[in-house]
RNA sequence: GGAUGCUUAGCUCAGCUGGGAGAGCGCCACCCUUACAAGGUGGAUGUCGUGGGUUCGAGCCCCUCAGCAUCCACCA
């Protein structure tokens, strides 16, 4: 079948998926092959996915279609995440809008409309996934609420609670005020901010002396129990034991001395608030004092704070500061900047808040993982500095907060009794339930999405037959901005449940940024959506553009000039491939080449996809897809269209019918090893042009095709023919270019050698020479006299020479010809420096020796020919 | 305060275990040569951030400094 003149993505890309996915190719699995398992970062349920889950996803995709097309039974299980406090802020904001809040509706009902908002979203992701071509096997795919799922979270946290690992606690937490509920550390996100730091008079008892106190949150003296000094502190001894008034509502507090206070900061003495910052707290415990909350959960200020009562955290502090400076106890207010906690989804100032809170005590979990990493069993990350950033947090990692005060999520598997409130804790509710109430918060949506290499493949069921034979995975591919979210708690909960890691490899990629280097975001607009480009450009550009442009680890500048110059990459591929078929015919049928009937160039191509595929191995093998792009971009445009398809133009014009067959064999052959090879970057383009090429339109690259293989006849060919046949041409076409000769200009070539073996040789391919280099008469000596009125050129072994009777500025000339020998002279001078010098004889490798020793002698010969053109040009 | 990454052609970036620097885009010249003008042929452009060290040999390894970026931890 012959190809469309033109390459149109649309038309490409609008059949194929639907196909592949009907006929479930990425479903079956050949149990005799050896198993390879990605499971998908499952993306949330709350809105579009933007081009970094592009990147990820088309990477996952990429190793599933080469490890399939090497022989492994691949399995890439699909599903999503419900997401639970960016799900329930959009479903509430969803409402809002129609004037309804989540209480008015109540948990169940809510809960309905999560789960409505959740099926839409997913067909969303669905056919954003067909856009992109993903090998997902769909009749593996799994919700983290699903049942399945839920089932592996009330396992492992009533596990963990029996273990000792789980608690409940009252601590300070990162409170968010706007969704009303607590976080965990890796939740917030610290921005450097300019602050206020006010500084206020909080005199003595007996009103004689008073010490100045500095505080960045002045609405939290409410809360304040005591002031603090250091013992160490001279300014200060006097006043330890002694008590002062609270600027703020006139309480009397004690003034007591611990070293935690840094004498250097501030001015000395701090006040110290246990239910509203993580180091009051600390010493609030040591010193057995008071935990005076003084906010709601919605960041308004309760009723211990008298007038203040109800009004929002920083409208307090305005009006306190105000109050507190016109009872002439302020002393200054400076400009500060330190780093502000933010919510991570809400974006609103997290509030250090004293909570009762469910907790995973990290300790025994993370040195178990540490453990781990020391071991041959380890996880190994792709690149390896990113181990480091993983071995560095969890050394440091405090507990893990996983209660959430939502709706939306798994529910804290916990009843507390009605009458003694004694909390009872398990997979199932206790049996008189109607003595119990449950727990009213939900799990963090981290603490399945921990779970889900084992638990989509059929946790805690440890007999289920994917858990035994998928399980541990291949590889987990993600950014780097997630490790600690997500690779590190999937590492610790793996090996405490499974005793197992979750995956072998862990290959961390970089973010997308936008054209001048910032971060892609929504709220700033500079998000490109992936849509809009696939409709420009097609999904098979994006995706070569994505996983050729950035060295592993580092971050992607978003480009369209790279992905038009992918585009055209991919015209150059159709358009190959659509000369290929127009000259193999209707008829034609692949048999084995008959390689002594191929001609040098067909040889040639074959020893170098025998190269190719060699370097193709490692850096597939290393997940390495930039170096392995750039190798099949050079064979392919290259090796492939410049030089092999020119080439083998003489053969298909050739009467003689064996070689005319082996040179089509040779282009059917090369042609389908691209495809393959090129398959996992553009599998729809690749795929269009493999059933036209093979002339069936069910034939499928994924499911008929194998990885190509390394075919050692085809490195025996040693000539050096080719390679001096393309200099030559090279040669006379930079010399049109110089001379102005028009390219298609035909001309009178002379061929001076004395290797009789290489002209004869030459003789054989003069075809070659004559049509692509124009020259319409190629004659062969073996010693040319008389170089005059002509264009005489070196090429070690052989000079050629063109005569022209439109003489050559003969001074241009000869200034170019002196240039050569200074070049060649450098060079010589080089190697025989390099060749003299004694350590590096000896320490040097002997391939090395050998190539400088062969350069060398080139080099000479090249130098000797270009002193005899210079005596030649002078005697004209 | 701790850590990591980056600094290579006008721009955006590759450069795999050290063996005389590459791509894409852009730029210049010529060309509709029967797959491709989304093309072909040829060309110009780099003291590989600074300073030192190791080595026969450094863009690559070690140290110093500078600039940029990111992460972690933080003092009221």
């Amino acid at each position: 079948m012959i190809l469309e003149k033109n390459y149109d993505h649309k038309i490409v890309e609008s059949d194929k998926y639907d196909k592949w996915v009907k006929s479930k190719v990425f479903e079956q699995h050949d149990v005799a092959k050896t198993p390879f398992t990605i499971v998908i970062p499952p993306p949330n349920v709350t809105g579009k996915l933007h081009i970094g889950h592009a990147w990820d996803t088309t990477i996952q995709d990429m190793i599933i279609r080469y490890k399939h097309l090497k022989g492994f039974d691949t399995l890439w299980v699909p599903g999503s995440d419900h997401a639970g406090i960016a799900t329930q802020a959009k479903v509430e904001a969803k409402l809002r809008e129609e004037g309804i809040s989540r209480y008015d509706l109540g948990r169940e009902k809510f809960l309905d409309v999560c789960w409505k908002w959740k099926h839409d979203y997913h067909d969303f992701i669905f056919s954003q996934w067909a856009m992109l071509g993903l090998a997902l096997d769909y009749s593996k795919e799994r919700f983290t609420l699903d049942e399945g799922l839920s089932n592996a979270v009330k396992k492992v946290f009533v596990d963990l609670y029996n273990k000792g690992l789980i608690y409940q606690g009252q601590r300070i937490i990162n409170w968010d005020p706007v969704f009303k509920t607590a976080l965990s550390n890796v939740e917030v996100i610290y921005e450097e901010t300019e602050s206020k730091m006010y500084y206020f008079k909080y005199y003595l008892e007996d009103k004689s002396d008073y010490l100045t106190v500095a505080t960045t949150r002045p609405e939290t003296m409410f809360g304040d129990v005591c002031v603090v000094v250091n013992p160490n502190d001279s300014r200060f001894t006097k006043y330890i034991g002694k008590k002062v008034y609270n600027p703020a509502n006139n309480d009397l507090l004690p003034i007591i001395a611990d070293e935690y206070v840094d004498i250097e900061f501030g001015t000395g003495a701090m006040k110290c608030t246990p239910a509203h910052d993580p180091n009051d707290y600390i010493l609030g415990k040591k010193y057995n004092l008071d935990c005076i909350n003084v906010m709601n959960p919605d960041g308004s200020m309760n009723e211990v704070c008298g007038k203040y009562q109800g009004q929002d955290r920083f409208e307090c502090r305005e009006n306190l500061v105000k109050q507190i400076e016109s009872d002439g106890l302020l002393v200054k207010i400076e400009k500060h900047i330190n780093q502000v906690g933010y919510s991570e989804r809400s974006h609103a100032i997290v509030e250090p808040y004293l909570s009762k809170q469910w907790f995973v005590k990290m300790a025994p979990l993370a040195k178990q993982a540490l453990d781990n990493q020391q071991s041959d069993n380890k996880v190994n990350f792709i690149p390896e500095r990113f181990e480091k950033i993983f071995t560095n947090w969890m050394s440091g990692v405090e507990d893990w907060c996983i209660s959430r005060q939502l709706w939306w999520g798994h529910r804290i598997p916990a009843w507390y009794n009605n009458t003694t409130n004694e909390v009872y804790v398990g997979e199932q509710p206790p049996k008189d339930i109607e003595n119990y109430h449950q727990d009213e918060d939900v799990l963090d949506t981290w603490f399945s999405s921990a779970l889900w290499p084992f638990s989509t493949l059929g946790f805690p069921d440890t007999t289920n037959p994917l858990y035994q034979r998928y399980f541990p995975t291949d590889i987990l591919v993600t950014g780097y901005d997630i490790i600690f979210f997500w690779v590190s708690r999937m590492i610790f909960q793996s090996l405490e449940f499974t005793k197992q890691i979750p995956f072998k490899n862990c290959l961390i990629h970089g973010l997308i940024r936008d054209p001048f280097g910032k971060k892609m975001s929504k709220s700033v607009g500079n998000a490109v959506d992936p849509k809009d480009i696939i409709d420009r450009y097609g999904c098979d550009s994006l995706r070569f553009f994505l996983t050729t442009n950035s060295a592993p680890g580092l971050d992607l500048r978003y480009s369209e000039e790279k992905i038009s110059s992918s585009r055209n990459f991919i015209n150059k591929i159709w358009n190959a491939s659509r000369f290929v078929m127009m000259n193999l015919g209707e008829d034609y049928k692949f048999s084995e080449i008959d390689y002594d009937n191929a001609s040098i160039f067909d040889k040639d191509i074959l020893k170098k996809l025998n190269k190719t595929i060699e370097q193709l191995n490692i850096s597939m093998d290393k997940y390495d897809f930039v170096i392995a792009g750039s190798t099949l971009y050079n064979f392919i445009y290259d090796d492939f269209c410049s030089i092999y398809i020119e080439m083998a133009k003489i053969c298909l014009n050739s009467s003689d019918e064996e070689k005319k067959k082996a040179t089509m064999n040779t282009l059917y052959y090369v042609l389908d090893s691209i495809l393959v090879m090129i398959h996992p970057f553009i599998p729809f383009v690749t795929e269009e042009i493999y059933q036209n090429l093979h002339n069936s339109k069910e034939a499928c690259i994924f499911s008929d095709a194998s990885w190509p293989k390394i075919i050692d006849k085809y490195n025996d060919f040693n000539e050096e023919t080719s390679d001096y046949i393309n200099e030559i041409i090279k040669t006379i076409r930079i010399m049109k270019s110089e001379q102005n000769i028009a390219p298609n200009k035909q001309i009178k070539l002379v061929i001076e050698s004395s290797d009789n073996k290489l002209v004869s040789s030459l003789k054989d391919n003069v075809q070659y020479i004559s049509r692509f280099a124009f020259a319409d008469e190629v004659d062969f000596v073996n010693k040319l006299d008389n170089k005059e009125n002509g264009f005489s050129f070196v090429l070690s072994k052989i000079s050629l020479f063109v005569p022209s009777k439109d003489l050559i500025n003969v001074e241009e000339e000869i200034i170019k010809v002196n240039k050569e020998i200074e070049k060649f002279r450098s060079e010589i001078d080089r190697g025989e420096k390099m060749l003299s010098n004694p350590s590096f004889t000896s320490k040097a490798p002997k391939e090395k020796i050998a190539l400088e020793e062969e350069k060398l002698a080139n080099n000479k010969l090249s130098l000797e020919k270009s002193l005899q053109k210079l005596e030649d040009l002078k005697k004209m």
